[in-house]
Order: structure tokens, then C-alpha cells, then sequence
RNA sequence: GCUGCCGUAGCUCAGUGGUAGAGCACCUCCUUGGUAAGGAGGAGGUCACGGGUUCAAAUCCCGUCGGCAGCUCCA
């Protein structure tokens, strides 16, 4: 065995370094100033304290304060300083696990009684103190038997059964002392210490299990977040208030797009707002298919369970399907559109000169999703998805990725996301088809992306069992990223279906089938960009683009009349004929985030002009009422990205402004997908 | 589905064992007021549903349904 270990860093270069060397003294070859910054590293692609000894050759990647993974180092030792403070007051708790998340970080306790909130006001303050006494992590490594020893010298009965379930694989267990304040078996690494927790903040409580295990001890788990500063935890913080007040679930029904009811748990009822809304979006999507050569079908809701066994969802997905009988025969309801897409397929015979066949449709899917998912429009058990299905030859599938690409780009931009991130996912382990076929379909998928001069990030081994995808995520106005848009290659589908060709060769040949999504559901897309806009839409997408408010009633009849100018130029315009005041009229309308008020009184009535006071501006004065049908009607027909000075909402929702240039919050992609 | 919390008027919420409340919204009347809430009056609830305890239940207990947060899940 050599004593010399070989190094792999992220630059590509290698290192020879003795086996005996830490990821540390890696970091400290490489540059005292790294060697300070090192907060933990990568060896060989799991995450690992500083301390941890090379023993073989590796990649190596160190993780300081400004890597991405940083911040997880920094919670995992909030967790710890959580921990301790806990320990401090409730000297009787179980600990169980407690790692970071992607927003956080949590610890799970064995207590007598949930943390009420005034627990976990004193748990923050201890935690403080602690900070400030700002003793240092330190690390023990012993073997597995010296560990469970002390374990139970600790009194960590839980972590101690766990350990002999672990030791088998485990050479040597370490453990980090914060002083002897406190002490936990933990992998690490950590921040220097306590005082480098620099910002963090309890955020709640809730009930969980012994390693997940609902059969497990019951345990209350403690949430927190943990930032390398305060103005990124203030951030933060501020970011899910303003999500909050987003929050489509409450936003939607007060603008009257849609609401839910303990009828049809999961299933949103559309209103006539939201049918505006969702139409627009239909229309925008219809007239890219259109330009692009693709037919439009609609497959029924309804078919029969032989299908689904056929398509292979009955295996994989049957607990997700909702079924029905008649006839004492068994159908399900539809969760996916492409065994319809398949069928349509198979009633021609097609030639290669068919190919590419591009078959879209707007398919009504349900799945069975467990209550505890739900959510508002993001998670429901209906929904729509803008789905189509190509047919290819395996030749075709770069040209036809390349249009999906622009056709997303295009439809994207035009509701107003332009910051979109791409993955490509590769082959998983199991799999099924040809390698060859493989090959070829991910190197048509790159191929495509580099085309289409796109960044994207490859997730090894991550593809469906039957191809490999492309997944895009938006990035909305809060910096949260939403899973809509998926390409996937699907080699199995025509398999199943038995679907052909014929070739200029006159030989039967199989077609290629690409799945696409570009806004994946129309539920969860609306829903995305009412809290992306925060209720407030552009011009196109607003359910009433215009409301005529007269001074008093003496001008009514005057709004009237010119309400139906504007309808008769396609706009959507609404008259507020109450007998309130002016004012309160206003307040009202901005309430119902209507892009433009428009004011009348009897000088307007005199010059045949309407006062024109846009959403979040002040007034803009008198405008002929012609030039303003023309005005919202170019805004309506270019899908202007938002009306010219709707930017902020002083007062009711200060919501929308600030928050829009600011980065991401968290890179995270989206927490949900749906496709 | 699991754990915890919650369910009172269209909405936001008071009401901890003794006659169901407020603000907003809605309706009527007065007011006709020029850029973010004019005034008065009225109507509106089987306190989610079912069972139990009690002389008495919105209130306490059990179950069901639904919602919220977190977990898990999303072929």
C-alpha cells in the first residue's frame, strides 16, 4: 500500500500528499488563506470535517464561506448549539437527529411535553448565551465500542441503540465537544465554534418520530435557521413574510380566481376571474403550437383499466389512480395523457414523412396525492397539463428538443420569468432499452442544450427509467425556483404500444417519443404567477384590465357608454356605479389589483376624456377615451409584461416592490414538481 | 398517510361550562362627494359533522371530515 494519496481537486489538478494528511492540511498546501477559510470539505463526494484523515486517493473540494454548502455546515452547528441549549433547560431530553435542511435546521427531542412557544423564546435566549460564551468545536475520534461507552456515559440511550446498528460499517465514530458544555456523536464538520453561528433564529416546533419511524418514540422537533450574517437571516425571514403575503391559497379566492371546498378536497373550483386568467394562458400556448406544426387532440378521462396495465402505470402508480366500474368492467381516471396520445397514434398507419408527429394536448389528469401534500393549486388532485407528445425518429430528437427549448424560452418570457435554470438528467441505474440508444438519446439532449446556447447542470443517473430529460425550473420574483417545464425521452412508451413507421425503406421502424411540458399544470402556473406578481397581473392577464369609477351618478351613464368602446376592442372593463365616494372607490379598486382606474367626472364627461390613475401610480391626467382603447388594446395584444407604471402598491401591499431585484434567497430548485 | 395545531357570519377574528359577538363585506335609506374607507339602519350563524360527559356544551372527552405547519411522498 502506498503511503502517498492522490488528490483530485475541483480544477482538475491532482495533489500527492501522504495518506496520514487531513482535508485540512490539503487546504493549507494549497494556500494559508483557504487554510482559514476551510469550514469543512468534500472527499470523495460526501461532505466531511476538515479533520478528516485522506486515507486513499480522492476528490477533494473545500467548502468555505462562500461555497454554496457553507451555510449547511454553519446550520448543522446551529443544530448543536440548539442542542446544548436544550440539554441547559431540559436536562431530562432525548436527543435524536438533528441536521441541516435546505431552509435550516432542525433537532428532534424525547420530551415529556411539546416545546410550548415561550419554550422555545427561552431555548433562543440560552442559545444565545452559549454563543457568547463561544467555545470551540473540537473533535474525538474513538472505535465504535469506546463510542457507545460514551455514549452512555452522555446518557444518549437513543443514539447509542442506533450506534450498534451502525457499527458494522463504521470504523471510527467521532464526536464533537463544545467544551464540556456539550457533546455530540457527529460525522461534522463544523464552524470554528459556538460564536461563529453568527445569526440564527428558532423558528418553531412540531411532532416527529424516532428515525421517522411512526412505530418510533414520539419526539418534538425544533426548527431554526442559521445565517453566515444577520442582514441574510433578515433577509430570509423577510422573504417568507413576503411569500406569505403571496400566498396564492389566500390571494386567489380575495381576488376571486378560485376557491376550495371540503367537497372536493384537492380540486380547485375555477371562477370566472381565474377562467380569464387561465384562457389567456391557453391562448398563449395554442398560438406557439399553432406556429410550431403541432395538432391539438383531447383523449378521454375515463379509459380502461387494460390500458393502464398496458402503459405500465397500473404497476407503478395504481395507489395514485382514482378507479371506477361499470358494466362490471374497471376503468381509471386518467393521471397521465400519453397512453391517449399513443392511441390516437396507432389509428394511422404512419410514414417516416409523418415524422415528426407533434401531437399536443390540454390534459385534465387526476392523481390520488396524500392529504398531508396538498397545496392550494401548486399540489392538487386535478389538474391540467399543457402536455404533447412528439413521434420521432431518433435523428429528429435534437432538432425537436431545440424547439421545445425556444418554444419554453418564448412562453416564459411572455409571463414575465426570464431567469430559467436547466438540468439534464442521465441514465439511472435501472433502466430499461438499448445503451446505445442511450448514447445516442442523452448526446441528442446535450447536443440540443448547447444548441440552444443554454447553461444547464447534469444530474447524473437521475433520468426516468425509460429516457433521459431535461427538467426546467423558473426562477419567480422572491428568487424561488418552480419545477415546471420537462422534456423526456421515452423509449418505452412506443415499446409498449407497439407503435411504427414506415421508413423510406419501406421496413417497419419504431418512432422516438418525446413527453414535453412547458408550464406543466395550468393550476400550479397560475398559481405561480399570482404570488410571482403578487396578485398584481399585467394588463393581458388581469381578469379586469379597467374599471370606470364615476365621481357621482350623474356620470353613469356617461361609463356606461364608454365601457362598451372599450369591450368592443376586445378589453375587459368594469363599471364601480356605487354610491360611495371617489375615494373609497379607489381603495376598492386597488384592493381588486386592477391595472387602470379610470375616473369620471363632468369635466371628463364635457371633453369625452377619462382620468387615467394606473395601478400603484399616481394620476395621470385627462386622456381622450380613444386614445386609451388603443392604448390597453396594444398593451392587451403585445402581452405587455406588465402595465407601464404598476410597480408598487404603497400602503395595502408594499409587498411587490423590493423584493423583485433581490437575489436568490435560496438557490434550492422548487420543493414541488408535478409532472 | 404521520406528528402537532386549528375549524364561531361571505372575510378577519373575540368569546374556557350558564341567552352567540366585533370590524370589514352585503342590503336599504340619507349623502352626489375630484384621487386609498361619508353617515344611519338592516339582514346574516344547527359555533365543521357525529357521538359522549353534564341540570346546562361553541367551550370538556371520543370519533369523522376539512384546513395549516412540519415530516414523508411526487412513477
Amino acid at each position: 500500500m502506498s503511503a502517498v494519496a492522490r488528490v483530485t481537486l475541483p480544477d482538475g489538478k491532482t495533489l500527492e500528499v501522504e495518506r496520514d494528511k487531513t482535508c485540512g492540511d490539503v487546504a493549507a498546501m494549497i494556500g494559508p488563506g483557504l487554510a482559514r477559510a476551510a469550514i469543512a470539505c468534500y472527499w470523495r463526494g460526501e461532505l466531511c470535517a476538515s479533520e478528516q484523515q485522506l486515507g486513499g486517493d480522492g476528490s477533494l473540494s473545500i467548502i468555505t464561506k462562500k461555497s454554496p454548502d457553507a451555510v449547511r455546515v454553519l446550520r448543522h452547528s446551529a443544530a448543536h448549539l440548539l442542542a446544548a441549549a436544550v440539554r441547559d433547560l431540559f436536562p431530562d431530553a432525548q436527543l435524536g437527529f438533528g441536521p441541516p435542511t435546505d431552509e435550516g435546521f432542525y433537532y428532534d427531542f424525547v420530551v415529556e411535553e411539546p416545546f410550548t412557544p415561550e419554550d422555545l423564546e427561552r431555548i433562543e435566549f440560552r442559545m444565545r448565551e452559549l454563543k457568547k460564551e463561544g467555545l470551540p468545536f473540537t473533535r474525538r475520534e474513538m472505535d465504535a465500542a469506546a463510542a457507545a461507552a460514551e455514549l452512555r456515559r452522555l446518557g444518549y440511550q437513543l443514539k447509542a441503540e442506533y450506534l450498534e446498528e451502525l457499527k458494522l460499517t463504521a470504523e471510527v465514530i467521532s464526536f464533537y465537544d463544545n467544551g464540556d458544555r456539550f457533546t455530540d456523536m457527529c460525522r461534522g464538520g463544523h464552524v470554528a465554534s459556538f460564536q461563529a453561528i453568527s445569526a440564527f433564529k428558532l423558528v418553531g416546533a412540531s411532532g416527529a418520530h424516532w428515525r421517522g419511524d411512526v412505530d418510533n418514540a414520539p419526539m418534538q422537533r425544533i426548527h431554526g435557521t442559521a445565517f453566515f450574517t444577520q442582514e441574510d437571516l433578515d433577509h430570509h425571514l423577510a422573504m417568507i413574510e413576503e411569500a406569505k403575503k403571496r400566498d396564492h391559497r389566500r390571494l386567489g379566492p380575495a381576488l376571486d380566481l378560485f376557491s376550495f371546498h371540503e367537497e372536493a378536497p384537492g380540486f380547485p373550483f375555477w371562477h370566472a376571474g381565474g377562467m380569464v386568467v387561465w384562457h389567456e394562458i391557453e391562448s398563449l400556448v395554442r398560438g406557439e403550437l399553432l406556429g410550431r406544426g403541432y395538432k391539438e387532440i383531447r383523449t378521454p378521462l375515463i379509459m380502461t383499466d387494460e390500458l393502464w396495465r398496458k402503459s405500465g402505470h397500473y404497476d407503478h402508480y395504481r395507489d395514485n389512480m382514482y378507479f371506477v366500474e361499470k358494466d362490471s368492467r374497471s376503468y381509471a381516471v386518467k393521471p397521465m395523457n400519453c397512453p391517449g396520445a399513443c392511441i390516437v397514434y396507432a389509428t394511422d398507419l404512419h410514414s417516416y414523412r409523418d415524422l415528426p408527429l407533434r401531437i399536443a394536448e390540454f390534459g385534465f389528469v387526476h392523481r390520488y396525492e396524500l392529504s398531508g401534500v396538498l397545496h392550494g393549486l401548486f399540489r392538487a388532485r386535478g389538474f391540467t397539463q399543457d402536455d404533447a407528445h412528439v413521434y420521432c425518429t431518433p435523428d429528429q430528437i435534437e432538432a425537436e428538443v431545440l424547439d421545445c427549448l425556444d418554444m419554453l424560452r418564448v412562453v416564459y418570457r411572455t409571463l414575465g420569468f426570464d431567469d430559467v435554470r436547466l438540468f439534464l438528467s442521465t441514465r439511472p441505474e435501472d433502466r430499461m432499452g438499448e445503451e446505445e440508444l442511450w448514447d445516442r438519446a442523452e448526446s441528442a439532449l446535450e447536443s440540443a442544450l448547447r444548441a440552444a446556447d443554454e447553461e444547464f447542470e447534469v444530474n447524473a443517473g437521475d433520468g426516468a427509467f425509460y429516457g433521459p430529460k431535461i427538467d426546467i425550473y423558473l426562477t419567480d420574483s422572491l428568487g424561488r425556483g418552480w419545477q415546471c417545464g420537462t422534456i423526456q425521452l421515452d423509449f418505452q412508451m412506443p415499446e409498449r404500444f407497439d407503435l411504427e413507421y414506415v421508413g423510406a425503406d419501406g421496413a417497419r421502424h419504431r418512432p422516438v417519443m418525446i413527453h414535453r411540458a412547458i408550464l406543466g399544470s395550468m393550476e400550479r402556473m397560475i398559481g405561480v404567477l399570482v404570488e410571482h406578481y403578487a396578485g398584481q397581473l399585467p394588463v393581458w392577464l388581469a381578469p379586469v384590465q379597467a374599471i370606470l369609477l364615476p365621481i357621482t351618478d350623474r356620470q353613469s351613464p356617461y361609463a356606461e357608454d364608454i365601457a362598451v368602446r372599450f369591450r368592443k376592442a376586445g378589453l375587459r372593463i368594469d363599471v364601480d356605479g356605487r354610491g360611495d365616494k371617489i375615494g373609497s372607490k379607489i381603495r376598492d379598486a386597488h384592493n381588486r389589483r386592477i391595472p387602470y382606474l379610470l375616473i369620471v367626472g363632468d369635466r371628463e364627461v364635457q371633453d369625452e376624456t377619462v382620468s387615467v390613475r394606473p395601478r400603484g401610480g399616481a394620476d395621470r391626467g385627462a386622456v381622450p377615451v380613444d386614445d386609451l382603447v388603443a392604448e390597453l388594446a396594444r398593451l392587451h395584444a403585445e402581452r405587455a409584461p406588465m402595465s407601464d407604471t404598476a410597480q408598487s402598491d404603497e400602503g395595502q401591499s408594499a409587498e411587490t416592490q423590493s423584493v423583485r431585484t433581490q437575489s436568490a434567497g435560496s438557490d434550492e430548485p422548487g420543493p414541488t414538481k408535478q409532472t
